[in-house]
DNA sequence: CCCCCTCGATACATCTGATGTATCTCGGGG
DNA sequence: CCCCGAGATACATCAGATGTATCGAGGGGG
């Protein structure tokens, strides 16, 4: 095991042991590679990965600290999958998508709160002026589409769904836009897919709104097939 | 953006565009930094990085090497989340694991091969013999119970529900004995469980396998809660 | 002719020291 | 009471040197 991994693993194991906890500064470099006994150079490589993991943040002049843990944060780095599986077959990741987003639907149904459910409200109704306006501004319906999701996914009440969820839909942002640009009334049809997602959170009814969800995004995936593939690299996948 | 992030999504950018392939050797840390624009420092704290999110390999005395780029291994980091989410509620974690491995149980009913099929069906009979013999050899119990679930993921023909699953139930591995050493008939009505769901898979039913194997995993998930909790960093899952 | 061993070139691993730069804190002035 | 500037602090980055593992070429033995 070479140094670095030492020094991830060693702070990896401070935090799981509660010797540092979420918010708490590290010491400084040369005492904390003192304490691993490392160099300093050795003990940058590892914090420089704990910091690409979104474990630890530092901040020049200030310090080290720990992150807040997030799993939503936690998860992000996978990002980097998405991409790459994104190229050739974004089949899988939507395939999984799929899952994870009907899951939170089904539980969103249940757990969502009044609050959480008028704010779903005002966004779709904010779509709706969008879609119904001259000048069609994709840019902020992608910018609510995420927003809508987010919302839906927070309120199931499990990190863990939601850290996934963001990891596999955001980055999809681009592939959206694509797919706004190329077909008329796909805006129109998402605004209506996402009507009936929400009037099934209403009514409180898990199965429609996993069976609502589960229609929208099978819709997305067969609009990326169906679509003429004009670009090697553009394999993107639809808006939603 | 720090030198270090540079680094990182610059190899990351070049790797996606195709001028580094999965087994190639990168360049020498000399060259690649001139070529970067950094010091050799800071590329080595870059290359660290990506070599804990298991993009790139580095071996001493030979070079850099850009990994097979498997969803698995790169979903590999991951396990930190688990660990982390493991010590409060793991019901999370479970929720997500028992909604992955259904889906994988129902596709991998559709896609798995004949040789799958065998290879699973020899694993149920070593894990019978084991089970009826008398040091009832736990270790090995979980290496089948690992293995068997690994089969069925991997005949989904779904890298990225692979990657997940393996992420998310690798490391209960120390949990699973806990489990296993605690109660009594566990190793017996696992395997029988394992044997309901094989049947579904044989018969190619896609919803018995999805059920079965949410039956299997919602035991363990209770036998979790009921579990007494005689540790407080021990909190870990059952077998499975 | 083939196999094994040795040795040198190569490349990463690690340490050390120095300098740059951002941030925070504390005190002085308005 | 507020604003601001200097010093202390801590991370960011670079450069150089040495340690160590790996690979491949070439020589010796069977």
């Amino acid at each position: 095991m070479s140094r670095t991994d030492e020094v991830v693993d060693g702070i990896k194991r401070m935090i799981l042991d509660g010797v540092f906890r979420p918010g708490d500064r590290l010491p400084v470099e040369k005492e904390l590679a003192e304490s691993l006994g490392v160099s300093r150079g050795s003990l940058r490589e590892g914090v420089s990965a704990l910091s690409i993991l979104g474990i630890v943040n530092t901040r020049q002049g200030d310090g080290t600290y720990v992150t807040n843990l997030d799993t939503t944060r936690l998860l992000a780095p996978m990002g980097f999958v998405v991409d790459l599986q994104g190229q050739g077959d974004a089949r899988h990741i939507h395939t999984v998508r799929r899952l994870l987003e009907c899951e939170a639907a089904r539980q969103a149904a249940v757990t969502i709160t009044e609050e959480a459910l008028g704010q779903a409200r005002e966004l779709l109704d904010e779509a709706a002026r969008v879609v119904r306006g001259a000048r069609q501004d994709h840019e902020r319906l992608i910018e609510i589409d995420i927003a809508f999701h987010r919302v839906i996914a927070t309120h199931t009440g499990n990190p863990v769904l939601v850290g996934l969820i963001e990891a596999f839909a955001g980055r999809t942002v681009r592939g959206r836009l694509w797919r706004s640009l190329h077909e008329t009334g796909a805006d129109q049809r998402t605004h209506d897919e996402h009507e009936a997602i929400w009037r099934a959170l209403a009514a409180r009814d898990p199965e429609r709104a996993g069976i609502r969800m589960a229609s929208h995004l099978i819709g997305v995936e067969e609009s990326l097939y169906a679509a003429p593939e004009d670009g090697e690299r553009i394999s993107g996948p639809g808006a939603d």
